[in-house]
Formats: structure tokens, sequence, C-alpha cells
DNA sequence: AGCTCGACCTGCACGC
DNA sequence: TGCGTGCAGGTCGAGC
């Protein structure tokens, strides 16, 4: 699953290939993603222009030139691969192993004008699309309660108090809630708990009230940026099945502090704590015990 | 209203 | 080799 910094990898690979371009052709292999596809899928895109792709929260908005939009969210599994529609990476009457392997899970193919095949694979199938009118989108049931986005001047520490003020739930549950920060998943929460220095199952209410609990808000919001503006700049994580549109895999994971290094020693400067792995609303939470407070 | 938990679906890594 | 178990980046909705 991708989170922000995959999605937005995914959004500026994908920008090429289709911005400016007609959908020549789609194929749609399945009636369903996670949920069923809208009606006439196929028929409302053939034939329109995409005039360009941006990303909001964990969504990748494809804006058309009738006024619709096809949204589409990666799920846990979902990816897209670019190829052409001529070239040598196409081989008639052959095809490897792990083409084939792939292959079972694509489920929707785009053909653009300018000669790019968009394929979208999606082996869990929590991935959806939909088309919606551009100037609904806002009003939206999928976009209507999302947050701030946290790489946007909205996001400071002022409001991230106001949102965490007297909310009991555990400060990770609250920082996944795509109500109040869009965008940020499991392995980004953790690793921005972990520069902030703080406790994953501290109750969010602890950044709202005097100045301890300001600063501990104020570093998590530079922990946040930092921890997704530089996933971006590396192109995103790669955990399992990532890859980011090009094929290659991103490696942010590399840099991971904390998710996935159960057992491994804790990498702050001068702690000695050991990362520990917890699980949290059914979630595994990676932290160290020593120096997260 | 706020919170927790199970469900959705498939693949993979592990231990026996 | 094969089988069972647990785990995986997200979100939704039922039930307290």
């Amino acid at each position: 699953m991708p989170e922000l910094p995959e999605v937005e990898t995914v959004t500026r690979g994908l920008t090429p290939a289709m911005r400016g371009h007609r959908f020549v052709r789609v194929e749609q292999r399945r009636p369903n993603l996670r949920f069923p596809l809208p009606e006439r899928f196929v028929t409302r895109l053939e034939g329109r222009t995409v005039t360009g792709l941006r990303r909001r929260a964990k969504y990748i908005l494809v804006d058309l030139n009738d006024g619709e939009v096809l949204v589409m969210h990666l799920g846990m599994s979902g990816r897209f691969t670019i190829s052409a529609t001529s070239g040598e990476d196409v081989e008639p009457g052959g095809f490897t192993l792990a083409a084939s392997t792939a292959a079972t899970h694509d489920h929707i193919v785009f053909t653009l004008s300018g000669g790019a095949v968009v394929t979208y694979n999606d082996a869990r199938r929590f991935g959806f699309m939909d088309l919606i009118a551009a100037d609904a989108l806002d009003r939206h049931k999928l976009f209507r309660d999302i947050g701030v986005e946290p790489l946007s001047n909205a996001l400071h520490a002022g409001l991230l108090a106001e949102l965490a003020h007297g909310r009991s739930v555990d400060l990770k549950a609250f920082l996944m809630d795509q109500r109040q920060i869009a965008g940020l998943g499991n392995i980004y929460v953790c690793e921005a708990l972990w520069r902030a220095g703080l406790k994953p199952t501290r109750a969010a209410a602890t950044l709202a009230g005097r100045a301890a609990a300001e600063a501990r808000a104020e570093a998590l919001v530079v922990a946040i940026r930092g921890v997704l503006s530089e996933a971006i700049e590396a192109g995103g994580s790669s955990l399992r099945d990532y890859k980011q549109v090009s094929g290659e895999l991103g490696y942010f994971q590399k840099a991971h502090a904390v998710y996935g290094r159960e057992a491994e020693p804790c990498l702050r400067a001068g702690c000695t704590g050991v990362v520990r792995r917890q699980v949290q609303a059914g979630r595994s939470t990676f932290f160290c015990p020593a120096c997260q407070r």
C-alpha cells in the first residue's frame, strides 16, 4: 500500500504517458475492483482527453476534458506499469514467466493516443476507480471529509493541536485517520513518530494544550514533512510489491528507521534501545521504547 | 460522536 | 513437496 509518497511518485510517473493524450482504448477485464467499476466505464473514457493528473490524499486524480475526473486508489497492492504500443519491450509470440504471472492481475489497460499502454495490476483488489464530476469532487463522499495535505502550508503545529484537542485515541491511530491529515499510512506514521520521539500509544490530546504539548506538535509536523518529502525524493518505498511505474523499485526502505526493524538497534544517536513491534488496532507498530516518549 | 474490530482478497514467507 | 499459519502499504461499516 502505497502511502502518500508512493501515490505521488506514481502520479508523476503517469503524467508524461497520459497528460494531453486521448484514451484510444480502455480494456476492463473484470466488473469490479474493491467496488464495482462505474457504469459504462469503458465508453465514458474512450475518446476523452486527459488534461492533467494530480494527487489528493492517496488518490490519483486524472482530469478529463469533459468535466469528469477519473479517480483511482491503489489500495494495498495496486500498481501501474507503462509500456508502449510499439517498441522493443513487446515480444510478439513470447512471454516470460514474470510477465504471465503479473498478467493474471492486470485488471484495467488504458491505451493512450501518445502510444503509451498503462496497465493497472492489483492482486488484492483493495484499489478502486470511479468517475466523478469535477465540480462535485470536493463534495463527494470520498473527499468531503479528507483532512489537510501534510506537505501544504495548511499543516502547522497550531492546526495539529486543534485537531488533536480532546481526542483520546492513540496518537498513531489519530495520524492514520485520513480525516485529520491526508495520506499518512502505517509506515510513515511509524517513521514520523520515531523522528519526533513520540510514543505511538500516547493519547492524541497530548499534542494540545501547554507549551510542552505545542512543542510535540511542532516536532511532529517537522517529522511528518521530512519523512514524506524525503520519501518522495527517493521515489517512494519499496516494500514487497511496490514499484515505480518504470518498474524500478523505490529505495526509501533503506531509510526506514523503525518500520520492519523489530529487534534491531534504534538508530538514534546515543540511544541504546531496541526496536519493538506491537500490534495496535490490528496493524504492526514499530517504535523504540527507549527514546519515544 | 468516538472508538475498536472484523471484513474485504491474494500472495508470500515461514515452520513442520 | 505440501499444508497450515500469520503477515502485508488501506478503508469501510457494524456494533459498542
